[in-house]
DNA sequence: TCTAAGTCTATAATTATTCTAATATGAATA
DNA sequence: TATTCATATTAGAATAATTATAGACTTAGA
């Protein structure tokens, strides 16, 4: 925390612990639920706040792949990410990029660069062709997880 | 329109007229400012309601580069934005994707695939140099143009 | 023209995020 | 250790983008 420049408060640990224990790239209104158990005392806007300056910090990065609401990402790293449209899950992804921080492109100077994709994830496909296989015997039901909204936009 | 598979309405023509020569990537919000005056009696919600149509028909696209607010492009083409951080001005930029709708990765179907740059445009990035060399002299004034906020965020 | 389906408008509701002002805490100093 | 100052936290209100709702209005096709 330090080595960040900030000062270690309890609730800056807490909230970076729970994102080190969490790779599931939460929102801030879940990591305020995750970490209300252990820390009642806890307000919401202090998540902001600390979400804010462990990003600019650089200790996180935060996602802006869904217009809804931010993600967070314990892994500050610049990587790929993929959001599945039935389920709302989140993955890191393995891909190499051609951009780096610093590079210019037409005259613009890239201090960020971030990918997203859009899609069905792996195993929202498994389970949609089971479902069509189940429809021809029985009476289906949906597929589709409500973890989170269901119908996570793609842009 | 009819190609898009979508009725023509008065509303959505305009909409889209107002893409069609608008490639600053307007926000919904900018749209409706924007038609006001032609149309005075289009609702904001419209505004909306037709955005996610055309969208949808995959006549324009949605970009959640920034929290704040969608924009969107009349190009529906994936191709990469950049967003600068000190004017806010969202600019195309001409790069090669390697990834494209229906490939695979990592057993995920990716449908949509977008890159988002964060920076310094190339004219603030001549601004601020020019600033520097002002301040020797006389009084500097802002290089930041106020026309969106300030600080557009990288995530 | 008549009708059903789809669309638009205005307004209310929702939700993520930020602001504010008071309080509490951490770090530095005497 | 007591004091001080800057910074952090809290709770609740405020803001702003977006979505839902309900009724009026168009559009397309018979």
């Amino acid at each position: 925390m330090r080595k960040l420049g900030l000062v270690p408060t309890i609730q800056r640990l807490v909230v970076l612990e729970f994102l080190e224990n969490n790779h599931t790239h939460p929102t801030a209104e879940e990591v305020y639920q995750g970490v209300r158990n252990q820390f009642p005392s806890l307000a919401k806007a202090t998540v902001y706040n600390v979400l804010d300056a462990l990003k600019k910090a650089g200790g996180i990065q935060e996602l802006t792949i869904a217009r809804e609401a931010a993600r967070y990402d314990y892994n500050p790293d610049p990587h790929p990410h993929f959001l599945c449209r039935i389920c709302g899950n989140l993955y890191d992804v393995d891909l190499p990029c051609s951009i780096r921080p610093g590079d210019k492109i037409g005259g613009h100077l890239v201090e960020v660069a971030q990918v997203y994709l859009y899609g069905i994830c792996a195993q929202c496909q498994k389970q949609s062709s089971l479902d069509k296989n189940e429809s021809k015997t029985g009476p289906g039901r949906s597929s589709a997880s409500t973890k989170r909204r269901n119908d996570a936009g793609a842009p």
